[in-house]
DNA sequence: AAGCTCTATGCAAACGTTTGCATAAATGGC
DNA sequence: GCCATTTATGCAAACGTTTGCATAGAGCTT
């Protein structure tokens, strides 16, 4: 059907041998060869198959890159990211979508590896740890964004620590002392990083924390409409709300707009990870970058990295670290606003104590 | 490295070729032996190599599907739907993001031949149209969303003429006259159905078209930010606004937000597509759903229908039909409201110039 | 000019399957 | 109990590459 090796051979008449080391540059053959071979199988539109190839080499030009779903806007960049990336490189990207579901990421695992991929990039769910760790002695891996505790992989994470102690302390520094924080539940790493990075600001600024201003649950809108109401209705509400993720957003925003509350003028919004849609809001609304570009940058890097190694059979290409954190960034725009600051009073003294026996009183409620 | 069908036969005592044919059921083999060597495989671990009987029966298991990008929602949900079918069968998906660029369209096309892939579904650009007709005759190809013109491949398209006919008269029907359209370029099929559409419904009602109400552009936040502007800076403003496209609803979003007009109170919104968070918005808006699901579903039917032809060699799988339409269907939510119908006047006219100064006057904000 | 090293080529095996053909064993009809 | 049929198995070729080994010249060194 298509034309093969054996064809061009022939046509040159040469052997297959010869042909083969012409057209993959061995250097093992005379500069004249080289060149008429490269030309008649450019002629007759020779295409070597990559299935012949990866039979014999055990390589496939396949990368695949497994993540949650496509609705999360960052996986989106990093999957075009991805894309982009290996495209580059001769490499075909295949993406998978394992829906956080431990059953159906073991079950693409294996038919990836069955395919003989040459590189896998992963967000693990977290409970395949050791089949990982089995594949990986296979295939280079590079987990995303997720670390799986289970295992040793290399793991390229975001800074959720810092990008939490970030919004936070932007808002502080606008003049906020109680901050509302929706995020994710504990027993997620992220979760329980961005509350930290969420406390640390506070303490840092002197602001004692006070749980009922702190709501974890899932990363959908729901979640954010309940814990938005939870916070609102307090006696002594928040002045600014930090929403630990974009799906929530939607049901912070939703019950804002319910309930007529102006933003920013009465309450101030941040929001973690960006959405396309975010800046064309109105009021558009300032986020913590989680950097999901640069992630994806590395992550490929990274894999790159191992797979180059591999290949090259020099050790597994770890160098020595473990663990990659990419910097969270602010980007401010117009969803949170200085709150008023009352004429500097005489005693600083008075003004601190104020403002912690104002949150010492809140955490009552 | 890992356990082959070699291993499988010796460990069982028979041949490779009786090994084989157990395995695959050919029910060429004797019940008995065909269930010890299903056991002895299963113990052993034994995964047949995809890339071996690739190469043999020209075969991957593979189906691609090459969508433009991955921002784009609909083309979410598509993906999302193709990967789960198709994982369903036993075929992983090779999902490709071609960027709409016919270049790179054309690239990636060849290299996915190259991988042997088993079937294709793809949103072409439109300016492949020779090399997909070339391609067709070694792998089948549905369309999908768009048509390209150059070729006489099966495509299932979305049925715009009925889904832009179908909001339109819905506005209609709230009492609108005045009912601007920002629509998609007209050098695009989309663009010329979804104003077909439109024009359609208004001369049913008898409503003349005027074109100072009609912008066409590109599917981009700034497009409709652009024309929500000139159509709200009308001397006789509309009274609805139909977005044919889900980009171009942030930028109408956006000046309405900007000018303080209130949805639907002051103008009513429409949008073609969904995006999830249409339903979290305040109001909550009200779409055209291009029925993306359904799409995808079909177009994945029809792959399979040709794929299974081709295995059967019973013809290219054709059934004849060259065009599948996808019925839309209205979505109804908060962003449209009745316009006032003021105690049945003597004269309709003052009502309906009422309403409009009203819009005439909050475009001037 | 003999011996040597290089360089360029070819032969053939291998990668892990599937499959046509041949054959051996089992079955059945008489 | 013999031939014809069916059923189960094995052998070996094939799919399109890559690659170790062998070889034939060509070019040097003495």
């Amino acid at each position: 059907m298509s034309v093969t090796l054996k064809d061009v051979a022939q046509a040159a008449r040469v052997s297959v041998s010869t042909a083969s080391r012409a057209l993959t540059g061995t250097g093992l053959t005379s500069e004249r060869t080289q060149q008429r071979l490269v030309r008649i199988a450019r002629e007759l539109g020779y295409r070597p198959n990559p299935i012949a190839r990866g039979l014999k080499t055990g390589q496939s030009r396949l990368v695949a890159l497994l993540v949650h779903n496509l609705t999360n806007a960052s996986f989106q960049v990093m999957a075009e990211v991805v894309q982009a990336r290996l495209k580059a490189l001769g490499y075909q990207m295949l993406l998978c979508i394992g829906g956080d579901d431990p059953q159906a990421e073991s079950d693409t695992l294996t038919t990836l590896v069955d395919h003989r991929i040459d590189g896998l990039i992963v967000v693990p769910t977290g409970k395949n740890g050791a089949q990982l760790e089995t594949l990986s002695k296979d295939v280079p891996i590079v987990c995303l964004v997720r670390r799986d505790d289970a295992t040793d992989l290399e793991t390229v994470l975001a800074d959720d620590p810092q990008g939490a102690y970030l919004g936070t302390r932007h808002l502080i520094e606008l003049g906020h002392k109680r901050i509302g924080l929706i995020v994710g539940r504990q027993d997620t790493t992220s979760g329980r990083e961005r509350l930290s990075g969420y406390v640390r600001a506070l303490r840092e600024a002197g602001i004692s924390r006070d749980d009922a201003l702190i709501h974890a649950g899932h990363y959908v809108p729901e979640t954010g409409a309940t814990c938005a109401r939870k916070l609102l209705d307090l006696a002594r509400p928040p002045s600014a709300i930090f929403v630990a993720n974009h799906e929530a957003t939607l049901g912070v925003l939703r019950v804002t707009a319910e309930r007529n509350i102006a933003i920013p003028d009465d309450l101030s919004l941040l929001c973690y990870e960006d959405m396309p849609w975010f800046e064309w809001h109105r009021p558009a609304i300032s986020i913590v970058d989680n950097g999901a570009r640069d992630l994806a940058n590395l992550a490929v890097d990274r894999l790159l990295h191992r797979m180059d190694a591999k290949g090259n059979s020099k050790g597994n290409g770890s160098d020595g670290v473990r663990e990659y954190r990419v910097g969270a960034r602010l980007i401010q725009r117009d969803s949170c606003r200085r709150i008023d600051v009352p004429a500097p009073a005489k005693s600083s003294k008075s003004k601190s104590s104020s403002s912690k026996s104002s949150a010492a009183k809140s955490a009552k409620v």
